[in-house]
DNA sequence: TTGTGTGCAAAGCATTTGCACGGCT
DNA sequence: AGCCGTGCAAATGCTTTGCACACAA
């Protein structure tokens, strides 16, 4: 049987709390912050337990895989700066534009790649991407 | 200046023939299988540069990297069998729906996940996904 | 001819795993 | 009390890198 453990629960607490979309070895920084003796095949372990399970979104990005506590929602990556940015899309929306199909549709997992407005805005790098 | 090397080009080609989409394992193998002596560095090499230049597709499944010589299409993830099946959507109907925000989008990376046809016929788990 | 790309092997990391112990239930 | 989860450290496995050589330009 499944048990809930206070480090389950501290981790999840961590990466609920943070405002960013963490990397594994961030969060290991944040929860180690706090928790010291947590250790990280226990994070690993948790971590992967919680995106199984859909309690957390895994956010595949060219610079790595990132996690998200809240769900329900889409996400933009700044090509230069790397920043990850939420998005509101009306999920539903999403859904629909895809159950022509006959698929079943369990998860919907979409990344915008491009430019966040603060980069396009800055004189750096204005002719192009690299 | 770059080079356009045979190795280059016989391992694009060997992803460009390739019916499924290969992991980098199984590209290494494919290529392996036809070019023995192409070392793995230079497949990791060149399919990284491949990448960044945008000529094939990295696709971030659950169960890990594909690649795919096709552009401009989507792909569907089966839960169960981890098959991935293209999709025709259209792109440019896609990409407007994002386009209300001040966001400049380069790339839509959208992974859909679920249970293909075959799997949903098939009597076997039929009680769930794990 | 020149310098980038390659092949090999080793280094470097990220992630997983084995095992004894701790603590939910 | 029983047994799953944890912590530690080691193992594993994937990806990158250093270096000498090959070959495209």
């Amino acid at each position: 049987m499944e048990r809930n453990t206070k480090q389950q629960q501290q981790i999840l607490e961590i990466l609920k709390e943070s405002k960013s979309h963490p990397t594994i070895k961030e969060l290991c920084d944040l929860v180690n912050s706090e928790y010291p003796n947590i250790g990280q095949a226990t994070i690993y372990r948790t971590i992967n337990k919680l995106v199984l399970d859909n309690k957390i979104l895994r956010i595949a990005c060219p610079n790595g895989i990132h996690y998200d506590y809240h769900k329900e929602h889409y996400h933009f990556y700044c090509l230069r700066c790397g920043k990850i940015i939420d998005l509101n899309l009306n999920h539903d929306f999403i859904v629909n534009l895809l159950s022509t199909k006959d698929l079943n549709i369990f998860k919907v997992d979409l990344l915008l790649e491009g430019v966040c407005p603060n980069c396009s805005n800055s004189e750096v790098e204005k002719d192009g991407i690299k």
